[in-house]
DNA sequence: ATCACTTGTGGGAGCGCTCCCACAGCACCT
DNA sequence: AGGTGCTGTGGGAGCGCTCCCACAAGTGAT
């Protein structure tokens, strides 16, 4: 560790001096220049650009970074081990979305894992440091530490989904209970009686409104909720398959089941086509998501789509704004300061 | 753009200089402590250490940066849009493999996209600022003019396999000629007869060379090598497909095909399946890369496993010394700055 | 003519480190 | 005694920026 880097100042790099001595003007202007301070004259400016183009200048981040307080990063944190990460195609979205709002700037973004204890402890080292702006926090559970951090250390920080009701922080999230509601009332519109779901985690908020939805939506069409067809996956597949299992014990009567997750919906598929059961004539099935896998399975299922690229989006114009306000945070409200999504039921062959 | 952020210097983050006061030494000291010199003496490296922990210091990176010309960062480059990555499981074991070793390090781990000429430019314009100290580029191909950049703004780089046989960039590549010739002597011993092969893009140094090793394979043997029997895919599953299609064409007797990588093989077995031909009974099919997907194939995938966690760690291994050394790369040799891991072929249901 | 702004500009001060020179103190040789 | 090393230490200089104060020059109202 520390073994000091021999110097590399080889003649090299430009600084902001020489391009105000070849500009003729000073340090100053070159600098509101380069930021695109408008208080600069159109002459003076051509001038300066003219330099900065010959000389190849580009400005040192490192000095920037500690004259400005600022570092220009931002990080995503995946508070999941990396296997989650590549495994989730929200993930994925969740990423193409936030790189192509950075893009139109000059932020960089860094992907950080804090699946583990080690991870999580270099993390908080790494906000201690106020190595970033600002801080994308994908997929957080109820009992996690790390939002309260953020605070604490008074970084900017915007929240995907929300840890309960009363989430503190500012949050993207998208309309769960709305979107397992159109699912069920889908199902209850194909005339399906038994109608059975399997839930995320519940630890997760989202998963505990798609569950709220599912209730919603069975009352309000006068139907009782008999709570032995609501059992909890882990959003995986082979949580799918067990909580399959599970459901076909307890009333092998259904006909239809809304998985909380495509992955889910994907064991759950397994266990049926093992039993016999043909999807959609025995058993209805609906997942959440709308990932590819939804796409592909066989029969293609029906799913509720997350605008989940346009949640990056979003999240990043609410980071961009906390960042450049920073006033302290508690006093402050959360008016627009946080977004509900809505989601869209997509029709397929599974129901 | 360049909204300058309020300023944050809110009283708290301490300084060197206020480590150095407590602990009554000079500055110079604390910095020797942090940084781990062993010209300290164990007293006054105790003090400095109490006064650290008192105080909640951390260091400023930014500063540290500016006045060491360092940044404590290297970049993974990947030169392929972001749904490649999450395609292919090269990516996420090799990511693995080079974020466990940099873990042991201070180093933090950027991951960059370069997969469109935006992109492309950003980076160019990145790797000119310096933010990086240095920059591993995974899956490169024979005219990429990124090596070349990287050579000439003197930045050090580790290529994950060749771009030729005469690569002059430090590199860790695995062997896949001896891989190659592996997989293909299996199939002999197993009495095949006509031994097909589908190539990956031949301006990836490593696809070539796995045709090398099934040329020399089948030569070895005393056969002789059918030019038309060797049909080039482009990685992807469709252009399995594509080529299996062909090569069922140009011989409807081939009892055997060695696919360039599993993901090929998975699209050649569509085909194979489509037309009736069994597995292994009628065909024996190897893959490549020994992914996820060779193990869930239906049959089994016999595949050539690279060591890619391995290399992405001696990849790590090598940028660091590359980086401590600093000497001007042309007075140099490549002598042990490239590396070649052996690759194994598992054997599974397939062949 | 005077005052009051506004606009554009130069450059000092300072951000928090690392590097390195200088030097004190102590050992061990001639 | 006088060298000749070490080891440990303090602190000046400087890294390349941004911020901000000062001020010149222009504009318009009084």
């Amino acid at each position: 560790m520390a073994a000091h880097g021999a110097r590399n100042r080889g003649g090299g790099r430009p600084t902001l001096e020489e391009v105000a001595a070849r500009a003729g003007v000073g340090r100053g202007t070159v600098s509101r220049v380069i930021n695109g301070s408008p208080r600069v004259s159109d002459a003076t400016r051509a001038a300066v650009e003219a330099a900065v183009a010959e000389l190849g200048y580009v400005p040192n981040t490192a000095a920037r970074a500690l004259a400005a307080n600022r570092t220009d990063a931002i990080a995503l944190v995946v508070p999941e081990p990396e296997t989650r990460f590549f495994a989730e195609p929200y993930f994925s979205d969740m990423l193409r979305g936030v790189g192509a709002q950075l893009a139109e700037t000059e932020m960089q973004l860094l992907l950080i894992f804090a699946g583990n204890d080690r991870e999580r402890q270099r993390l908080a080292q790494y906000l201690a440091a106020h190595r970033v702006d600002g801080v994308l926090l994908v997929s957080v559970h109820a009992d996690d530490p790390l939002p309260d951090l953020l605070s604490q250390l008074e970084i900017p920080a915007v929240i995907s989904g929300r840890r309960s009701a009363r989430e503190t922080l500012p949050s993207v999230d998208s309309d769960n209970f709305a979107g397992a509601y159109a699912a069920v009332e889908h199902l209850l519109g194909r005339g399906r009686r038994v109608i059975a779901t399997i839930a995320g985690r519940l630890d997760v908020y989202g998963a505990q409104r798609r569950v709220d939805g599912y209730r919603a939506a069975l009352e309000a069409a006068g139907r009782e909720v008999d709570e032995r067809l609501v059992v909890p996956g882990d959003f995986t597949e082979e949580g799918g398959r067990r909580a399959m299992t599970e459901l076909l014990e307890r009333s092998p009567e259904l006909d239809a089941v809304f998985a909380g997750s495509d992955v889910m919906a994907a064991g759950a598929r397994q266990v049926l086509r093992e039993r016999g059961r043909r999807i959609p004539e025995d058993v209805a099935l609906v997942g959440y998501d709308d990932s590819a896998i939804a796409r592909h399975m066989d029969p293609p299922l029906t799913s509720v789509r997350q605008p989940i690229e346009e949640m990056g989006r979003a999240m990043i114009d609410l980071l961009l704004a906390e960042i450049a306000d920073r006033r302290p945070a508690a006093s402050r409200t959360l008016d627009g300061r946080q977004l509900v999504l809505p989601n869209e039921l997509v029709e397929r062959a599974s129901s």
